[in-house]
DNA sequence: TTAATTAATGCAATTGAGTTGCATAAACTA
DNA sequence: TAGTTTATGCAACTCAATTGCATTAATTAA
């Protein structure tokens, strides 16, 4: 398992430190999105400032995404394995529980197709959807 | 006009003041979303503090609704009439353009019918779609 | 119209996330 | 194993967001 993590670190030419992997796996512990300070929370072990670069290089490798968020905190979810750096291709609804806060990823919901006026060319698409998880309801 | 945006203001129980009267003719005038830093920028004779909790106070009472941004820096629109402090009924596509950075409100372009899973209740939907405006195209 | 009441404003100050520079420590390469 | 490159920790800084409080302005009631 831990083999498992090293590799993905390998296959997007970072360094395998203790830190990296264990922010990966509490991202693949965890089912939510979590933020810088969830890392900060878990992790006394390391320095902020060396969370805030693990999520840095996790995101320029494509490892992980940034989910918009209103409330200016921005949060990080795992990508498929099929992201690259330029294109994350994390096609799936996010779901932010007004109850519990929590944010998670619905890989098995898809974002519709959208259409947008004449001239407008579309990158990328964020769906967020608002509301109460399973577990609050 | 005066009047009408007058009017808006005692619609939600807000007092008459030249601030919020400025910044919600600046809101109309705009068509794009709008930060705080705007606010601070169009308007010197104003507190920053004074702009901020104008923005509040038209989020609370539904003038305006927050748009999820992935740079961590709150943009604002203007809500429809039909919004309530509850109840926001944006259902709208949000645009943010990867040139000129400007967000704006698609108001004619729906958001699409979205599924969640058993369990889930939804609130709300945000559908922010990144890419090149007509304008930058 | 004025006096009393209630809310908005401006200023000072604080918080917290995000960010950078630099010296040291650790990981990789040959 | 030695040399090179990168990651880490610490200190420090920026900026948006936020709160308390005294003052000023807007509304309400007489």
């Amino acid at each position: 398992m831990q083999e498992n993590l090293k590799q993905i670190l390998k296959n997007h030419s970072l360094r395998i430190t203790d830190c990296r992997l264990d922010v990966m796996q509490y991202f693949l512990d965890e089912k939510n999105a979590l933020s810088q300070g969830d890392l900060e929370s878990r992790f006394d072990k390391y320095d902020r400032v060396t969370l805030y670069r693990t999520l840095n290089s996790f995101l320029d490798s494509g490892i992980l995404h940034r989910i918009p968020n209103e409330s200016g905190t921005a949060t990080y979810g795992l990508c498929h394995d099929t992201c690259s750096p330029d294109h994350h291709t994390h096609n799936h609804i996010h779901f932010k529980c007004n109850n519990c806060g929590q944010i998670e990823c619905l890989d098995d919901k898809a974002v519709p197709q959208v259409s947008v006026p004449t001239g407008y060319k579309i990158d990328g698409v964020n769906l967020i959807v608002d509301g109460t998880c399973a577990r609050c309801a």
